[in-house]
Formats: structure tokens, C-alpha cells, sequence
DNA sequence: TTGAATATGTGAAACTAATCACGACATTTC
DNA sequence: GAAATGTCGTGATTAGTTTCACATATTCAA
């Protein structure tokens, strides 16, 4: 809660310049300039710096950034000591992939357990994570504040207002519907379809022109 | 290639409209107002008047918008008459995903062959859609111009080298890498652990505020 | 036919983000 | 230790996007 002024654009960067900053470190490399990240990450140099910027002096002139360093203050300000316990709502074939990835590698965002409509699918696990039926929703998600959504579109909005009762914060919703939240409810969408036709009109409509 | 000057914001925001539209369409209605559309899709309702005008005035001062006119208008703008081929390299947890997601619903868009690295799946086919060896990658893939890329990152430049040298277009890349290709390729990049991870963050530093 | 209600389209303002360009300082080289 | 080089941090600028607010046109009910 501590810096209101990081702009929302800056912060959905953090995440990438973690990553990369651990292979560098995996790498070996001690240091990294703005301009070798900015190759890497293809993002503007100047953003990479002003980006920084609003975490305070990180680099020093003339040098760049200490890899460690910088690594050291982004688990820090990502949360990345702290694990971040997510439920995945429906294991269709979207969901198996989320369940089959490994989000701890670089991250510490964990799928602790799934839910799905399918009685067959109930009380089984995969990679680790137990399945429960939908119908135990309410008595197993306790606590958990993150929740992805891999499910029918028709059943997004039960599920939302479901998941909302019991004290959901955020929501990464799969489905093409715009699920209706209170306030204090954060959802980003990820439409895979729409993201697709993004593409397609991009290409055939503003050609040659970087995004 | 005709209208250049329509914002990259709002091109992104068309197959949303599109979609909600044609459920509307589906649902018998004939008229839509930019309030009515806003509720459903989380936009507000100024955005949309704004993103609808950029192609002119499509709707009618004091009743709306006319929801089979406007269809029809999106159509041809979004180039839905026209089917546009796309191949998945990947067959994994997340392009099987795709494999069976039907795209053709509201949507002229289509994978039309798949690839992958395990022989086992080579000459196969699943969800109706040819599975080919990477191997013959050179071979088939002739004329598709949109790839979505579902492969180790590792694989991710070597892949896209070959890609782009057998003239690829568009890619949707969900590795984590971030790929280099000449300036006549577009990339949109969707990494869902960023994604996860960016979610996480603004749950913890931006409480409240909508995004 | 009239008047109230409705809803567009858009100029202007506000907001948000990206980029330029350069002073300041550290490092490296000779 | 002086000069050349490299790189940050940031004020200023530019670009892109959203939102406000209202004149204008249309619909609808009585």
C-alpha cells in the first residue's frame, strides 16, 4: 500500500523485469545496463529507467544496475518472499495447462487447489492439486484470495458471485464473459478469442506499425 | 489498411463489441444503447460512443444503435466475411487447450493445422485439425500468416526464426520469452504467469481501485 | 402536435504513459 | 590523474486515451 504513485502500466512490467533479471543472475552477470535489458525485455530504455525511477535511485551513473541488488528490492516489492495461495475454477483443457504449469519456478503464485463440475474429476488431483467438486466451493476456499476462472461463460456469473461471497480479492477470468464484481474486486480478463482477433485486424490494418 | 487513425485501444475493444453484439442478435434484440452496452461490457459508455464514431456516426440521437446495422458494419470491418488461417506450434497442456476450443463461434478465425516436437503426436490429429511433425514445419505451413506459439521458451527463437523465414505475419506468443522479429512481424505477447504475478501485485498495492 | 425524455457525437479537458535529451557522475583507459 | 566514455535519473515534451458535458436530433406518450 506504500507507493500509490507507481503508474498501473510500470507495475504490469515488474513481473517481466523479475524474470529476467533472475536469468540473468543465473546467468552469472553482475551487472546490466538499461540499453542490454531494454534488447532483452523490448522495452525502451528510458521506460526501463523511469520505471526504476519510481522505486528510488536503484542504478548507479556510468555503471548500470547490480544484478543482486536490484533482484534483492524487486522480490521485495513483488511479494515474492510471500507465497500467494490461488484456487483454479474449472479443470477443462485450459484449466489442466494452468495445473500442469509450473508457476513456482520464478514466481511465488501457487494453485493450492481446483474446483470443478465434473463428479468424475472430484476428489482427484493432478500435479499436486486436489480436486474438489464445485458443490464444496464455499467449505474448502476459505482464505484463498486469488482465483482463476476456466469455466463455461454461461457459468461465470454464479461462480463470480460465488467466489465473491467468500472473500475473493481478484479474479484472473478466462471466460469471455464481463463478470460483474463489487469495488473492491480486481479482475483483469485474458479473452483468448478476443486476442486473436486482435491480431488478425492488426495485421491487416495497420501494417508495418509496431505495437 | 483503409483507416489508420483508429486508436490501437479501440481496434483491441472491436471483437468484444462484436461478440456482445451478436449475442444480442441471437437474443432477438434490434436496438442498443451505449449505456446498455457499457454494463455488459465493463466499458464506459463515452469510450464506446467515441470508438464507434471513429468509423463514423453509426447510431441515431436519442434511440441508439441499430444492433443488425452495426453487425453488419463490424463484419466487414473486422474482416469476418474473410477466414483467416492460423497454425499452433505447440501441442501441449495450453495448444491442446486451443485445439479444442472451438473458434469458429462467433468468429472467422481458424487453426487450420498444428505442430509438435514428440513424433507420437506427428500424423495424428485432434479436435478435427492435422498434427504435423516440427519437422515438416517448412512443408506445410505455406500461406498461413498467424502462428500462436504454445512451446518451451527455450524453443521460442529458433521457432520463430523459422517462422518468420517462411513468412509468417502475426504471432500470439504465450512463451515466456520475449522473441525478436523484424519489424514486418507483429508479436502480441501473453505471458499468463506475468499476468498472475501482475494481478497479485495490484491486489496488494492499488486496493480498491478499478483497473 | 407538443413537450418531456432519451441518447448520440464530439470539442475540450483531464489523465496516463512514452520518449527525448541532457546534466551529472562513475568508470575505464592511457 | 586527466580525458574519454558510459549510463543513470529526470525535467520537459509529446503522444495516446479516457472522460466530461452539452448541443443537437430523435423518439415516445398523451
Amino acid at each position: 500500500m506504500e507507493q500509490n504513485k507507481i503508474p498501473q502500466a510500470t507495475a504490469k512490467r515488474l513481473p517481466l523485469y523479475y524474470r529476467f533479471l533472475n536469468n540473468l543472475q543465473s546467468q552469472g552477470k553482475t551487472r546490466v545496463s538499461s540499453k542490454e535489458l531494454s534488447e532483452a525485455v523490448k522495452v525502451d530504455s528510458a521506460t526501463i529507467r523511469r520505471d526504476f525511477s519510481y522505486f528510488g535511485a536503484l542504478g548507479k551513473k556510468g555503471y548500470g544496475y547490480n544484478v543482486e541488488y536490484l533482484l534483492g528490492f524487486f522480490r521485495k516489492t513483488l511479494d515474492q518472499d510471500e507465497l500467494t495461495e490461488v484456487a483454479l475454477i474449472g479443470v477443462g483443457n485450459l484449466g489442466t495447462a494452468f495445473l500442469k504449469y509450473n508457476f513456482m519456478k520464478n514466481n511465488n503464485t501457487k494453485i493450492v487447489m481446483a474446483f470443478d463440475a465434473d463428479e468424475e474429476k472430484a476428489n482427484t488431483e493432478m500435479g499436486g492439486v486436489p480436486i474438489y467438486s464445485i458443490d464444496d466451493l464455499e467449505e474448502k476456499i476459505n482464505g484463498v484470495k486469488v482465483a482463476i476462472l476456466t469455466i463455461p461463460a454461461s457459468e461465470a456469473d454464479g461462480i463470480t458471485d460465488r467466489l465473491v461471497r467468500n472473500g475473493i480479492g481478484g479474479i484472473l477470468n478466462f471466460t469471455p464473459a464481463r463478470i460483474t464484481v463489487p469495488d473492491h474486486v480486481r479482475v483483469h480478463h485474458i479473452d483468448l478469442a478476443v486476442e486473436l482477433q486482435a491480431l488478425v485486424y492488426f495485421l491487416k490494418h495497420y501494417p508495418l506499425v509496431e505495437q
